[in-house]
DNA sequence: TATCGAAGGACAAAGAAAGTCAAAGTCTAA
DNA sequence: TTAGACTTTGACTTTCTTTGTCCTTCGATA
């Protein structure tokens, strides 16, 4: 069995019931199984990605830690959207994904107010749109992951 | 659980009630916490910083004392925050003044979690650290702008 | 008022984790 | 069989924490 699957199964098996969220120490967890410590990065940002309804937090330094929660009530039209979201997204329909949203009620008018004001061109003003775009991107998939946990 | 952590935790805990300053003895703690002295400062100086909040006045020599003053909500707080906001801001201290906004009841639990989530140095991946940071800048103001009109 | 002891302050060095990135290795589907 | 996708590794970077040493300030008191 690949050393990233085994990674990624250790992983998932930490989530016992119903446990929300995680915390592993990068050096450890490597140690155990026996693999390079970025090793464990790499299976992290291959396979615990918003799409797959988890997000990551982490620090450094002593006592550092990686932080994953997962998404608990799965909401399906939101977590589609995440998924049909490519790694990048313009204004214009960022916007209308967020209207809509809004519009079916399953995110308030504030938070509808808030996402518009992130998604803005003028806030990547300097950047070049591919860059603007990918950020965006991810921003807004993490925005929408913060309503279903 | 990491020292600093707990040196935080115990000041914190000290803010009972709506309190809004308390005084410590900087020897007494470090003491009682079984750390060094100096790494109360440290603490203090990576925690309870302006940008979160706190001000910080202390006395030296007999009966010295340390006090730590917790900034009040007013209507105009994040106008004024907004204002504050340079160019540029990191995540530490994004998230730092959200958690503020939010602790004081002037943004509930759902803007804190969006906004949270659109901060995050992750979505800004394989964009140099200052590009990152005044987009940061630029997105935080305009998402405060949102609640104030 | 000169001095002493009791605070707190500043700062630097060492230590502890995690992050990044790119090169090299493997696998797989056309 | 070979181009492209996925994995593995490791060297190097950045961030955060701990510790210690020396410095400054303040109040008391001889």
């Amino acid at each position: 069995m690949k050393m990233s699957d085994m990674i990624a199964d250790m992983i998932m098996d930490m989530f016992d019931e119903g446990e929300t969220s995680i915390q592993i120490q990068r050096n450890d967890l490597a140690n155990r199984l026996g693999c390079v410590p970025s090793q464990i990065n790499y299976v992290i940002t291959s396979r615990f990605t918003p799409e797959a309804g988890y997000r990551i937090e982490s620090r450094r330094g002593g006592g550092g830690y990686i932080l994953i929660t997962r998404a608990e009530s799965k909401d399906n039209t939101i977590m589609s959207l995440v998924n049909s979201i490519g790694a990048s997204i313009d204004e214009r329909s960022a916007k209308a994904h967020i209207y809509n949203l809004n519009y079916q009620k399953l995110i308030d008018d504030t938070s509808a107010r808030l996402m518009m004001s992130a998604v803005l061109d003028t806030n990547f003003r300097g950047l070049d749109r591919d860059s603007a775009n990918i950020i965006r991107a991810k921003q807004l998939k993490q925005m929408l992951l913060a309503f279903i946990d």
